[in-house]
DNA sequence: CCGACCTCCGTAAACGTTTACGACCTTATG
DNA sequence: CATAAGGTCGTAAACGTTTACGGAGGTCGG
């Protein structure tokens, strides 16, 4: 079966009514499109996309980009593959397909970006490793490519994002240290300039000035978003000059080798030192068993999905009430890694 | 800037001349090109996809197939993320794309492919989760779509492979083993009909009856290819009439689960039970160190990409020395989780 | 019986490229 | 000087769809 035309000789019906029969277009016999239908069904028949393209301006195509290469981007295939599910199952309900965008390490992602767009590859966009000051978002928006971003940026163009809510982690989290009598709290932050490590860094300091405690420079850990970052923390947590006896971490990568670091060290997480962290696929197999802030990756697929078809004039019909901008909750859920703050030294 | 008219239009150039300028075709004035190159370049002109597919036949995209959803590919957390890098660093001095595919877990990855090929997609495909009987194959062979996968199949249609060298591993793991005193060596292998399981179950009982060992069937574990799965194991070799000394993990993300599962017996890894494993980011923060085959994934990825380019007319020149199929070795990094085996108890 | 309206379908023009073809101009060759 | 050859470019036809438009036939009301 080659194309439109092959299909619309062998019913012996114009290529036009066959067309508007296979999508769907009111002024089509019943019976004829049955017809179609069927014939296309069993001669297996798909309308070649780039002519489809061409003609209607839209591709079918929602593109959700992320950077491949080294755990530079913070998440791992297991967080993608379940996002990618989830949005799956929003556009799979309008016939729209998911293509992942991978932009290599070697190519600077505003110009990937421009390039994808100029082509004219994909009807909607998807952005994660939203930065802090971030051009992409203003080029797309200039261009007028519906578009969401995973995560919040300072550039704001006024588009849609859905963002894990990491000021309730630091909220939450600091109030249960607090409570366990945590005084010398550390965090970690991203090494690079996405957005999350700000929010969290600020809303952690607020938290800890509310109980009259602060948030000492050499207690803010940057790292890589995997687990050497982590080993790396376990290491600079040992040197510090006022030892910590909790940490957040903020990557799901981390408590690996932090733990593995401490460890080394002699000290037992939840004993020794308090550490919450992120749900990932270890996290529950580590011991002591981690505490950790969860949340339903699939869900957050179909939240983006949704929330990017509501900016879409073409699909926004059924999803008006869809807010444009949310933070996405994290429920925590106990492990045995933060424990009360060891007896006072000093 | 629109298209490839206005670009014309405002060079006062024709159209055809703009286009073959900017495809780098030979007859056309130096000077010319340059300056359409330019023109170009200033004003961020990028030809349209969907014209340029629909006439040329070809996209300039290459597709990487695989399935979102849960864990069920079978493969460690940034896996992908790094092949993707190496099979791009191979097409960007092409100018092709890389796309991944991302087939959902609610449909059928046959219908799947059917429609990616029939829309004309991609101009190539990389598969992956290579199936003992994998009927993708076929259809792609019928539809002389140029592609690779990444494993091999009992479905022979010819296609050039690339598949990690299971046994290899089999070979020298269990030699090794061997050769530290263990004589009840455990294998696992996938939940489902991937073919990798198949090769390397054979292999370990070839080896093993080389030594006059056998392979007993309790002493194969069956199971998802993610922690859980390795926690699950351990509860299995827990519960073996004649508990085995060693295993060996296909998968590497099983160690975590079956590191925790031991240890909540008071087994310890490397003492009471040798266990060899696959490495993943996070096997060299378990302590004790997981012994690991280890292999590049970059590396991995640029031969997959080099090798489907050998098989597609338009590129083959660059990569004829190209083996069309190999065995990816693995090499071995020993760890401490493979020591010697305990006194014989019997 | 006529016109208006509806239903269904065929025709043809787009969409943005690439490329076969041929025209024109210049240079080389005899 | 005539002809051939080569270099450069414009013209127009494709590629496979979708869709605006209009036409043919049927129905219905007046």
């Amino acid at each position: 079966m080659k194309g439109i035309r092959q299909l619309a000789e062998h019913l012996d019906i114009s290529i036009g009514t066959v067309s508007r029969a296979l999508n769907g277009k009111p002024d089509v016999n019943e019976e004829t499109r049955k017809r179609v239908l069927e014939a296309a069904m069993s001669l297996g028949y798909v309308a070649n996309q780039s002519g489809r393209a061409l003609r209607k301006g839209s591709t079918g195509v929602i593109g959700f980009m992320i950077q491949t290469g080294q755990a530079i981007t913070g998440h791992g295939d297991t967080f993608f593959m379940s996002v990618f599910d989830g949005v799956q199952s929003v556009l799979a309900r309008h016939k729209l397909d998911l293509v992942a965008l991978l932009c290599s390490s070697e190519e600077d992602p505003l110009d990937y970006l421009k390039r994808v767009v100029a082509r004219g590859f994909a009807d909607g966009i998807i952005l994660s490793a939203t930065q802090r000051h971030d051009p992409r978002l203003e080029m797309l928006a200039k261009r007028k490519v519906p578009f969401i971003t995973l995560g919040r940026s300072l550039t704001d163009v006024g588009q849609p994002w859905i963002d894990l809510d990491f000021e309730g982690m630091a909220e939450t989290s600091i109030e249960r240290l607090v409570a366990r009598g945590h005084r010398r709290i550390a965090v970690t932050r991203p090494h690079d300039d996405i957005n999350l490590g700000y929010v969290f860094v600020d809303r952690c300091r607020e938290v800890l000035a509310r109980h009259g405690l602060e948030l000492a420079e050499e207690h803010i850990f940057r790292s890589l978003p995997n687990e050497a970052g982590g080993y790396r923390i376990a290491r600079d947590l040992l040197a510090c000059e006022q030892r910590p006896t909790a940490i957040l971490l903020i990557n799901e990568a981390l408590a690996t080798g932090l733990y593995r670091g401490l460890n080394e060290a002699g000290l037992q997480p939840g004993r020794d030192i308090a550490v919450i962290g992120r749900r990932s696929p270890h996290s529950h197999f580590l011991s002591p068993r981690l505490s950790v802030y969860d949340l339903s990756l699939r869900d957050l697929g179909i939240a983006l999905g949704e929330t990017l078809l509501a900016t879409m004039p073409a699909y926004a019909g059924s999803y008006a009430e869809r807010p444009a901008r949310m933070l996405w909750p994290m429920t925590f859920a106990p492990g045995e890694s933060d424990g009360e703050a060891p007896a006072d030294r000093g």
